[in-house]
DNA sequence: ATTATCTATAGATCTATAGATAATGC
DNA sequence: ATTATCTATAGATCTATAGATAATGC
């Protein structure tokens, strides 16, 4: 035992050396590394599945096209945050400035930190189109975690519904826009990074 | 007088009024909403002539094509801050933290203060290939110019290098990564907007 | 029999050129 | 004659499907 199996089906035409993701993946994050660089429309379906170790066509065997491949990465950026906000949110008992702060630290480890720089598909314009609603859906609940551990917080609970609207964007703006300072340096280590953003992203909306 | 003649050369096939742009300025502002919304290798050279009001070959009376036409969008959205750069650089009676704060509000405004969201252009991936080296140059002349008043601060002057490099990247970063903000509520009022990141920017610099 | 892949390709683009055309200028 | 535009299209893609093929599973 030990000794594996060939896999059912035929075999690729160019064989590689088993990476342990599934196909799938790979595709993914053949896609993940090409969006982020090259631009989606850029990308060609034959240029994420030759680099994900197959031809052309055998891609749709596992999605039905480029536009499921971004879906799908969209969404896995954003369920992680989301997730962790969630959780915040329902910590009644600590200070909500503290938790807006983890929250911040935590996004920005999770944008910047990904062997792929994953946060750089928000920044891509077909983003914005009603294609990928389910993504506009998630990140909008994630924009109104930030929004309401901003309100719970002292400085935050004073604010217009206007002022508060403000500041939530500058907030989540500035974290967003944190990808551009990583890409101008990708190998500066990401923790202390994520801290310093999180004081700053503080400062920023008043608090 | 007064009664404009007809111009030279074939009539157009759809007449429209006369806009008062030069053929080629119509070209590069159809370009530049549709690079900005659309992304630039979803955009068709089709696409941006229609927008101008001319059929798709007839762009290559005034471009070489698209490509030219995002060079020339690119570098006339740093030529102004450059030259404004150069200039305040020059001041030397000038405390260096003002002149850097009004650095940071001046660019911010330029970049959000277009008819069209021409910073959005910064964000696309393409713009990273070699082949606009020329808008890679004056932008990296921009961002040394962010160094040099920096530097010249009194928190800065006692910084490493390597720690005036990360402050650096903080900055542009920044000032860069506001038009994500910007994007988010294009109808806010760009000078106050302005002001307020200019502040944030120099606090993010810690000065 | 089932599965994962392959090769081949139809149909739909998109770019950039060739050559025609409809104006003014002289 | 010169100019600005047009129409038409060759050549180069790129996507997504059809159908063949080479494995394992039973």
């Amino acid at each position: 035992m030990g000794s594996s199996r060939r896999p059912v089906g035929r075999p690729r035409a160019e064989q590689r050396p088993d990476s342990g993701l599934s196909p799938r993946d790979e595709l993914l994050a053949a896609a993940a590394e090409l969006f982020t660089t090259r631009g989606y429309a850029a990308t060609t379906t034959r240029a994420v599945a030759e680099r994900a170790g197959m031809r052309q066509a055998s891609m749709y065997h596992y999605v039905s096209g480029k536009e499921e491949l971004l879906a799908a990465l969209l969404e896995s950026t954003v369920t992680p945050s989301l997730a962790f906000a969630r959780q915040l949110l329902a910590e009644h008992d600590a200070p909500a400035a503290d938790r807006l702060w983890d929250l911040c630290r935590t996004d920005v480890e999770l944008l910047c930190g990904g062997s792929h720089n994953l946060g750089g598909l928000y920044l891509l314009p077909e983003v914005h189109s009603q294609r990928f609603a389910g993504f506009h859906a998630v990140r909008a609940e994630l924009k109104d975690a930030y929004r309401q551990l901003l309100a719970a917080t002292e400085a935050g609970g004073a604010l217009a519904k206007s002022e508060l609207d403000l500041r939530t964007d500058l907030l989540f703006g500035l974290i967003e826009g944190v990808i551009l300072v990583h890409r101008s340096d990708p190998e500066r280590p990401v923790s202390a990074f994520a801290e310093a953003t999180a004081d700053a992203a503080l400062r920023i909306a008043g608090i």
